[in-house]
RNA sequence: GGGCGUGUAGCUCAAUGGUAGAGCAGUGGCCUUUUAAGCCAUUGGUUCAGGGUUCGAGCCCCUGCACGCUCACCA
């Protein structure tokens, strides 16, 4: 271990209380309370108007110290609040205050018994009669000192570069308790989800991670080898085609919520592994989901806001069901004023924004004419939660066409906070057409080309024993949370968002 | 991958091409009992790395690295 000047003092702390017989990393506790514990204990025996000592021992970081002369004050953090800690010489004697003044330091764990009380300034404080030290902390926190002043956390400084807030996670959270509050909500997000679901039927089930075959989405897929097979294996970029299969079992309502993994850029809102939620539901079509999906959104917003309208950024959002719902050729005639239904060739289409000046990549095709579209005009008009539906065939090559229009399929995509937030469809059962469909995107039995997607004939297999019909649905719990807890890039909703290696 | 920006003490930040600084943290001292971010003194630097221009570079130029924003990519 390097260790710069502040640390070598510290390290002979450590050595100066191992020598007087004081083990700087003890074993056991003695914990009683938390620090919010401690506080609720008092207050309740405030309120009751009881007389006799709350007596309790609390353990947490030093994150403020002062020293008067013979009396002290400081301040420790745990998961659950913050404490004052008040000391005086008469209950320490001087050996107990120079041993705390001499050995301490803002960042160590330490443990404290007394019996709480208010101070003359109202604070509820503990009067210390015992300490102990739990863990010296080496390393200075990178915020130095939290002070509290009128009940208000001041901050002297906050450790707020990026760089090192992720790749220091421990710090970053150790420091800013907000950060622990985002992952909080996260669990919340993920824990309402799995709720909801959960009562309406559904069974939470495991797919495989390493795939011979992936698909399911369109993204370059991670390679890895297993050696004693002798078999490359991709990381799975969806569920969905596993997930699918189980209708085919009869289990009717599955969802999983797990890790997918897409080799491509990385940007606010992608990170190379995301956890995603994917349900698939026999019997329903994507209207049904739509309904599902803003109750879903709206009851996570409820476990985790307390509410169905929350703020994101500068915008107040209103998740309340139901959610406008606009069709896909609705929503970009009115946003770029072309009528995609009038242009039904690759041709075509480029023409037409051609002629309102919009530019296009050459050979682009007519589904991703629309995507662009649909990104550049339509998107950024979606604050408010709206599902687009009725999406090209050619750019949905799992999702079942419209009855009466073979060239659309009932898709739906959500958007909320000009955010993609889920993709869903009304799924593709029949098995000569899903065929005909993965051989019109270029994916022949022959193929040997990893970037292609190979044909998934397992699949065509499963889906020509009989699939029922039925709506699907996949989330980025990412993006929900980022959502929930108005963080506006996802390397703030994840614990260890990728970063290049250091070095 | 492209463009723009940033990188200075443990943290937050200063510094016309002319002796690298402040606050907090640290260290030493003062401080006789419910507030004090107290007072005094003091330590601490490969200015991201490597080249170049210059009498002289934290600052200007080049290359590289990392991060941020953005564009591209992205069923």
């Amino acid at each position: 271990m390097n260790l710069n000047d502040l640390e070598k003092i510290r390290v002979e702390k450590i050595e100066r209380m191992r020598a007087a017989g004081i083990e700087p990393y003890p074993t056991r506790t003695e914990v009683s309370h938390s620090t919010a514990g401690a506080v609720d204990l008092f207050t309740q025996a405030e309120a009751a108007g009881g007389t006799d000592p709350v007596e309790v021992t609390v353990g947490g970081r030093l994150r403020s110290m002062r020293l008067m002369g013979k009396i002290f004050f400081a301040h420790i953090e745990d998961g659950a609040g913050r404490l004052q800690l008040f000391m005086r010489v008469n209950e320490l004697g001087e050996e107990g205050m120079e041993r705390f003044r001499n050995d301490f330091d803002l960042g160590d764990f330490v443990q404290a018994t007394g019996s709480m009380f208010r101070t003359r300034s109202g604070e509820i404080s503990l009067h210390v009669k015992a300490f102990k030290m739990l863990a010296k902390a080496i390393t200075p926190l990178p915020a130095a000192k939290d002070e509290v002043v009128d009940g208000q956390v001041v901050r002297h400084a906050t450790l707020t570069d990026a760089e090192t807030r992720y790749r220091q996670r421990y710090a970053d959270l150790a420091v800013n308790a907000e950060v622990r509050d985002v992952f909080r909500a996260r669990a919340k997000t993920v824990k309402a989800v799995r709720d909801f679901l959960d009562n309406l039927g559904f069974l939470e089930v495991e797919t495989p991670i390493l795939q011979p075959i992936y698909g399911g989405a369109a993204a370059r897929p991670f390679v890895t080898h297993h050696n004693q097979l002798k078999q490359d294996l991709y990381l799975r970029i969806s569920f969905e085609l596993y997930l699918k299969r189980l209708l085919v079992g009869m289990l009717d309502r599955v969802y999983e919520i797990g890790r997918d993994f897409r080799n491509e850029g990385v940007s606010f809102k992608h990170n190379p592994e995301f956890t995603q939620i994917e349900f698939y539901m026999a019997y329903a079509d994507y209207y049904k989901v739509m309904e599902i999906t803003e109750q879903m959104v709206s009851y996570a917003a409820q476990q985790v806001t307390g509410g169905m309208v929350i703020q994101f950024g500068e915008h107040t959002i209103d998740l309340t069901p139901p959610w406008r719902r606009l069709t896909l050729r609705d929503g970009i005639l009115e946003t770029s004023g072309i009528d995609i239904d009038a242009h039904l060739t690759d041709e075509s289409l480029a023409e037409a924004m051609h002629a309102k000046g919009i530019k296009t990549k050459p050979g682009a095709s007519r589904g991703k004419l629309i995507d662009a579209l649909l990104s550049d005009y339509l998107e950024p008009t979606l604050v408010q939660p709206t599902f687009l539906y009725n999406y090209p065939r050619d750019i949905s090559p799992l999702a079942k066409s419209k009855p009466e229009n073979p060239q659309v399929v009932e898709r739906f995509e959500g958007y909320v906070a000009c955010m993609e937030l889920c993709n869903a469809f009304t799924e593709l059962n029949d098995p000569l057409d899903q065929e005909q469909r993965f051989l019109e995107m270029g994916r022949d039995y022959e193929s040997e080309d990893e970037e292609r997607h190979p044909m998934d004939e397992d699949y065509l297999r499963a889906m020509s024993y009989g699939m029922p019909p039925c709506g699907g649905f996949g989330m980025g719990m990412d993006r929900l949370t980022m959502l929930l807890a108005n963080r506006h890039t996802i390397r703030e909703v994840l614990l260890f968002p990728h970063l290049r290696s250091e070095e």
